[in-house]
Formats: C-alpha cells, structure tokens, sequence
DNA sequence: TCTTGATATGTAACCGGTTACACATTAAGA
DNA sequence: TCTTAATGTGTAACCGGTTACATATCAAGA
C-alpha cells in the first residue's frame, strides 16, 4: 500500500500539499491537486488511518458493549449501528460481556488502548463503577447507567400499561404476567406498567430470565399454580413464545382461551404459531437515534446531557383476539 | 493517559527498557524491572495500541464480513469468533454488507488502511473479485470463496441426505423440499444430497430466500400446488418456520400428517409449535474453528490453504414422529 | 592480563500521517 | 510606490510506541 511520501513524490509536491489536498484543507494551487489526484489514483493510495489516529487521538472506531449478541433482541440494535456508524466513516467494534463486570472492565482498557471515539452500552447493572471515571463519549441504550450519561430507551412504563389496556379491552379478566430479570430497570418499568393497570385483575405472576429455558420452566410453574387466567403479557418476546409452546402443549387455545402479548417486537414474533401480538419497540430506530447522538458527542455538537425517550406500539398480531368481536 | 515517557521519567529509567520490560524483551535488570511496574502500576500505564500498530504493522484488529447480522444464523456465528478473537487479545470489527460487492469493497479499504490483521468471511457470491487480489489473511466461513482461500463449512451435503433418510425412515412417503438461494453454494449442497436420496418420492419443491416473508410465500404456493406430501425439508430454520406456521394455518397435523426438518439448529427451532426437527450445524464450532484457523494463518503458524469439513448431526425435536412408533 | 560473551541501558531512527511555522509570491489598497 | 493580506508550498516537529545500534560493565576462560 502507497504511502504519503511515495505520492508526494510522484506527484512532485512535498508531503503537507498531498496531505492538503486529502483533508481539502489549507492553499493548495489547481495545479498542484491536479497532480496530486493523479499520484493518488495511479498508486492507488488511501491514508493510512493507524498513523492518522495516532496524531489526531480520534481512530473513527466506536466501541459497542452488549451482553451477548447472540440474545436475539441485539442483533438488531447492533445492525442499526453498524449502519449509521458506517454512513458517517465509522467502525464499529464489538464486544460481548455477558455483564461481567470484569470481561467489561477488560474490554473497556482495551478500547481505551486502542482509542474508540466513544461507546454504545447495551449492558449494565443498575450502578456500574467501569463507566464513572471513564471520560469517553458515550450513550447508554436500552439500559440507564446513571444520571449525566446519555440514554436512550423506550417507554417500558407505557408499554406496560398498553399491554394491560389492550388485554382488558379485548376482554381478559383474569391477567397474568411473567416479568423479567430484576436487576434491569427498563424492564422493570414494563411490570410497574402492567401490574399499575391490571390492579386486581392480575391473578399470577413469576419472573424469568430472557433465557427460552428458563421461561418455559416459568411458564409452567405459572401454569401449574395460577391457572386459569384469560390474558398474559410476558416480559419480552421470546418469554412470550414460550409461554406460547407451553400453552400449544397443554392444548389451551390461543386467542380464544389465553391472549398472549409479548414485548419488543423481534422477529422471532412473527413465526411463532399463531403470530404473536406484542409492544413493539422501535428498536433500529433506537440504535439509530443513539448512534447519531453518539456522533453528535464525538464531534462536540452538543453536549449536553439527554435523556431521549421513545415511544412504543401495539401491534396486534394472532394471539389477542381481534377487537370487531 | 500515561505515556511510555511519563512512566520512563517516573521510573528513571530510559523508554527502551520500559518498553522491554512491557514486551519481557531483551535483557532488564531486576532492580529496573521492578522501578520501572511500580510506575506502570502508580500512572496507571496502558500502552497506546495505535502507536504499536503503526510500527508494528498489525493492529489486532480482526474485520468481520457478513451479509446481515440480524439473519439469526450469524449473530451465534459473531459470538464464537468475537469469544475467540478475545481471548487471544484481538478486538473484531462488525461489517454488514448486504451482500452488496461496493459496500464490501468500501469495507474492504477501511479494513486495511486501519490495518487489521485478518478476515473473517461469510459472505459472497460465488465469485467476488473483491478477495482476489486481497493480500491478508482470512478464512470464508460457511462460504466458499476460491481454491486457494481457507475455508470452514459444514457438510450441507451429508445433511441433505440425513434429512431425507429420516422423513423416509420416519415413514414419509412423499417428499417436498424449499430450496435456499441458488447463488449460496453451501445452502444448494443441502438441496443436492436431500434431492439425490429422495429420488422418485420427491413430490414438490420450490425456491426460496431466508426472509421469512418469501418463506411464508413459498410455503403458501407449495401447498397449493403440490400437496399432498407428508415430508418436507426446509433449506434452513427460519424456512421450516414459515412452513409450520403455515400447516398450522391450514390445520395439517404436525408432524402427523406432515414432518418437517429444518437446518442450522438456531435457537428459533426450540420456539415453535411443535419445536422444531432439525440438522443442526455446528454453528459456535464453526465460528471457533475458523477463527483459531485464522489466527494461526496471522501468526503464520501454518499456511498450507486448507478445507476444513464440519460434521453435522439430527436434532429430533417434535415435528418428525417418533421412531419407535 | 587480555579477550570474549553475556548482561544492561540509553539514544535516536522509524512507522505514516498532520500541522505549525517559515518563506515566497502575487494582488489589492493606500 | 509601499504596505498588507491572501495565496501557495516546503521543512520539520510531533503523535507514542519499538528496536537497531552504540556503549558500558562484569565475569569467565585463555
């Protein structure tokens, strides 16, 4: 690969104008660019950006901490980031800790080492010391690391209270609900939701990790001990795709015995038999939204700390019955 | 953060031997040695992986190229390389192309004027210049890109052929089968070995890709077409997923008037109405092999090109009938 | 005693860009 | 005509590591 100085070279002029003509900054003569362009397209050179980051401390890598991409809510969000990263000259370097905090401690000085412009998170627990002496753009998505840190997330309290809304509506009079695991405030906030509007109406209630395993022991033991109820809303999708098979395997009919709504809105909704109703969070739109806020940080746009909020919908597929009846 | 210098001056000692203690490189002397990670530990020292890549020419950086990590069959795929590249202290870059070559080819001059150590590939089409003159080491994953290029697949054709001794073997008599991509040369083997055990029994197949809408649709003209068939084998996952919402739709019995097996065993078939019967891929395996092979490959361990062939095994979960019976 | 190799350490060049600064030329304004 | 500002270009320092090379000391062996 060309160097700087073979161009320069070829191109009759010193370093600093081929330089000038890349970074289109500074005097450069017509004469001059001309020729350099032509060194450029004939040797076929690209700045080396190891070299460019070490003087400029700014790599365009950003660093992107989740638990597990594997976890079939991420690969959506890293999807989105990728791109928006990527239409803006940016990289993205993936890192999964499966929220230890010392795989993520590790991961955080190596991207420091390596001087990532700035982080998405996807991963904490509700008070992470990593991130409280670090001095690095970063924006929290999903997950609300501490107050001064960027976040985006999406309303989970609201979609909460739709899930109960629309199973009343449609309805149940005998709620259930699997929540999820406690230590994540977003989804907490869809329980505090649900339960706020279910009131007395909620007859049984577990909790689950995101784990398909463990929520279909759950959806059993909840089976096993709160049964009947007519209307169930799980924590997120694939909770809910298996309270969904557990339901199919005690030959209960859904919608017409059980409603079932899920949370998130992942693919995996749409295949499930019947297709599954479920909030939906518009989550490329989150790693969008974070993306370009992380930009906006990186490039001292602006700095002042946000909060952004999200908005979530219902999106009624087969297992809530249709509302005409 | 601190530099070899500050830690140098704080040590009284000269940058070279800081770096050779750093690197146990070259003779130090114990009393320098312990002067000199006394300061490491005190300023909190970290070298500055930019400025080691640009001398060394290696960045530990490993470039990730794959089609979309939202299709469920990769983000296991990223896990097991991005677990293994971590472990060996590399750091992987997330590329989506879509399949489309300029944006691969972007991705491509982005990789290496960041001057990443190797790829990893998971997608092409079966001739992509883009690898041709490419001077860095990588391994094609799932994929085959060209003699001459390391690749790691699993035996699509062998699990062709198990799918279709098993639907016979389980008592189908009349087989259908959706085919994947036809530009996927891994994906068409499958094709291969279930069409040439199937031989006369085949009674319908058609095409389709791995979205699961074309799958649904493919699924819906099948049935129209070519039922009755009490076997079918989808060319992936998600497919078979398509097909079994659809029997269900159609209230056909699963699997007792119609089995089906899919392939890739990813998660989503332990979600489905019944769970799902499938040939299952050494995916993680996949993924951990061919990063290791490509670490060797940087590393210059061993560099004969090489095929290597991942065996792939019967997942019997519910929609295929018990063999006992 | 002299030579030699092992041990120990520092100086400076190097990796490939960016940019401060010096210097030169030219055009515009007084 | 003389200033002054705008334009154009090159040299060299700098970013923070690594390492070739020079140099020095010391112990062992001849």
């Amino acid at each position: 690969m060309a160097t700087i100085k073979q161009v320069a070279k070829h191109a009759n002029v010193s370093v600093a104008t081929v330089s000038r003509v890349m970074n289109k900054s500074g005097y450069v003569s017509e004469e001059a660019k001309e020729a350099v362009e032509k060194a450029i397209a004939e040797l076929n050179y690209a700045p080396n950006r190891v070299a460019r980051s070490l003087y400029k401390k700014s790599s365009n890598l950003i660093g992107l901490i989740m638990p597990d991409i594997t976890n079939p809510f991420f690969p959506q969000l890293a999807r989105a980031i990728e791109d928006v990263a990527n239409q803006h000259g940016y990289q993205v370097v993936l890192c999964n800790t499966d929220e230890q905090l010392e795989k993520e401690q590790t991961y955080l000085v190596a991207l420091q080492t390596m001087h990532v412009d700035g982080l998405i998170i996807t991963t904490n627990h509700s008070h992470n010391p990593n991130y409280e002496t670090l001095d690095l753009p970063m924006v929290a998505l999903d997950r609300i690391v501490k107050a001064g840190i960027d976040a985006v997330v999406s309303d989970g309290y609201e979609g909460g209270k739709l899930a109960a809304d629309t199973l009343l509506q449609h309805g149940a009079t005998r709620l259930a609900h699997i929540a999820g695991p406690d230590h994540l405030k977003t989804v907490k906030r869809r329980t505090e939701g649900f339960v706020g509007v279910a009131g007395d109406k909620l007859v049984g209630m577990t909790e689950s990790t995101f784990a398909f395993k463990d929520a279909l022991k759950a959806s059993q033991e909840l089976f096993d001990h709160a049964w009947p109820f007519d209307g169930i809303f799980a924590a997120n999708d694939v909770i809910a795709a298996a309270v969904l098979q557990e339901a199919v395997r005690r030959d209960i009919r859904v919608p017409e015995e059980l409603q079932v709504i899920g949370y998130d809105g992942i693919e995996l909704g749409e295949m499930t038999s019947p297709p599954l109703t479920t909030i939906v969070q518009p989550i490329y739109e989150m790693g969008r939204v974070a993306t370009e806020r992380l930009l906006d940080l990186i490039e001292k746009k602006d700095t002042r700390p946000k909060e952004i909020l999200l908005p979530v919908t219902l999106l009624e597929r087969h297992t809530t019955k249709r509302k005409e009846r």
